[in-house]
DNA sequence: AATCAACTATAGAATTAATTGATAGTTTTT
DNA sequence: AAAAACTATCAATTAATTCTATAGTTGATT
């Protein structure tokens, strides 16, 4: 058993189709063919089942295929460590972000990122959270940044920062009025709201059960939409709730309609995931420094007016 | 890099010396010296500092060799798979144990463990608890059975039985007129213990602190002693106590001077314990099945009358 | 400082394994 | 029925691993 017999395992079980595999590793396929064969003999077990079109793994081969990638995966470390011992922080990084969030914290951290770690090529990609954590169980993702927790026992979350919601209520609505608002004045039936799948912290009230109750009645609004929410809002659809740094970038007459919450406001955790096995932690670290001190200094330099100390709990600074 | 170069790797880091390791992995020197110099070369770091007589880690080498150890392991774990598959139980298997409990233990389990699993080439081997830790952190131990808990996060511990001590009170013994004895009679200066790294479990008085008071002032015994401190005891140089196991073998004359304990009896937790990457768990599956049945077995049939049900604490049965 | 013992490194040959291009044999799709 | 899409196999090639033999290095001993 090899290493590189383990990578043709996991390529097939991919693409579940040899050719296609063969490609993906830079070999003939051929070379698949009498590779995995070999394997299959020395471990006298059927990993694939060749008469289902496509491909199949056999229920052995599933089990095999687990632990082959815990083995890659394991194995990729090596270099890690090398690197880290190195000092050297470089090399391919793919990086998933939810549509919420990419947006407005990309700009904020990407110059500098580069700048500071100049051999990192970032891969950055908009996903939605369902598909974040099946890449990054697969391993075609190094890490992302989401909505958090997201009580994943193959995935380890770091938080960035808390990022508070505010209330966008155009002036048909019936709370516009009121300058702060509170949760317990939000009704379902007013609001337009994102499927975005985070929920609110413990001890602050989970909104996310409300959230999943108006779809069922309403629409729901995908990748990106945020434009689009403050717009139909606007039309008179209803109030909504903005990510706090998405407010950042309001002209002056939509941010009128802001009206932020009463302490403690309700808030989403945003955090970078990556899997369990901590593969370029390096630069899953660079990344989490560069961003949370981004973010630290954005709001201290700039907000601290706007929205006067927005704590999640009572110990804790948001944004 | 390939999961031989890291056997060698982890062969030359234990024996730390190149001609040894390579007959360990059946090649001859130069071969070690090639592909090891390959595997520096692909990584570009020194694994080991030729320089120092006898040969060293490098600092990377140190961390290289945990992974590489974490990569073996995991790489056996395929065999594993396979064999759990095929419902094959079977192969080397290097369990060890500590001197207070092998040689009763051991005649208990042996016979219908081979007899029920005949693949099954156990070699068992008598240690101390220190070295049995040793061992299965580095891979030469597939288990042991050993008091517990050990509080040690790379190993985990599956309980086989609790085992009750029972004071041994020579006639001499101030203890001796009391037919049965309790903790609080116990007293450091008239009493002989073994060494022998175990504590109680929560709960019930922990007698470790005493023992190890005991052995700065007196001496202490090493492997398979017991016999011997029966012989001290009745020197006169004062009680001590047995695993409940070993009273069953003694002879009439010594068993009179057995004094069990009043309820809670204080017991020593016995377990088979592994590493927590579970390589070859069918096996230990097996012994831990055999083993605990045997012992339910044994003493439900002989036993019941000798000491009435000794719970360590109220829901548990012991022995 | 010469010699020895105990190592590791290197060279070249032999062996073993991996890969390829060409092609045969399947199964599925059209 | 023909074409398309795959995987398996063969023979040849290339690459890798391992071996034997030996050279080089280091540290200890005389």
């Amino acid at each position: 058993m090899t290493i590189t017999q383990l990578h043709y395992v996991l390529a097939i079980a991919e693409h579940k189709n040899f050719t296609k595999a063969a490609e993906k590793c830079f070999v003939t396929q051929p070379t698949l063919s009498t590779q995995i064969q070999k394997l299959e003999e020395e471990l006298d077990v059927l990993i694939f089942d060749r008469s289902k079109k496509p491909i199949e793994l056999t229920d052995v081969g599933r089990k095999i295929v687990h632990q082959a990638r815990n083995i890659v995966n394991e194995s990729d470390r090596i270099q890690d460590i090398v690197d880290q011992q190195k000092g050297f922080i470089g090399g391919e990084f793919k990086l998933g972000m939810i549509p919420t969030i990419m947006p407005t914290l990309l700009p904020m951290f990407l110059k500098t990122f580069i700048k500071k770690f100049p051999k990192v090529k970032l891969k950055i990609e908009e996903l939605t959270t369902e598909e974040i954590i099946e890449r990054i169980n697969e391993g075609h993702l190094d890490a992302a940044i989401a909505a958090t927790p997201l009580e994943d026992e193959t995935i380890k979350e770091r938080v960035l920062y808390y990022e508070p919601f505010v209330g966008y209520i155009p002036s048909s609505h019936r709370l516009h009025e009121k300058k702060n608002i509170e949760v317990s004045d939000l009704e379902i039936d007013d609001m337009l709201l994102l499927e975005d799948g985070h929920c609110f912290r413990d001890g602050v009230i989970n909104l996310c059960k409300v959230f999943k109750n108006n779809t069922d009645e309403h629409f729901q609004l995908e990748s990106g939409s945020i434009e689009t929410l403050i717009k139909l809002s606007n039309e008179g659809l209803g109030m909504t709730l903005l990510p706090y740094l998405h407010t950042m970038e309001l002209n002056d007459n939509l941010k009128q309609n802001l009206h932020h919450f009463v302490e403690p406001s309700p808030a989403r955790e945003v955090s970078i995931i990556y899997h369990k096995s901590e593969l370029k932690l390096q630069i899953i670290d660079a990344l989490h420094n560069v961003i949370s001190g981004i973010i630290r200094g954005a709001i201290a330099f700039q907000n601290v007016e706007i929205i006067s100390p927005l704590a999640v709990k009572e110990t804790k600074r948001a944004v």
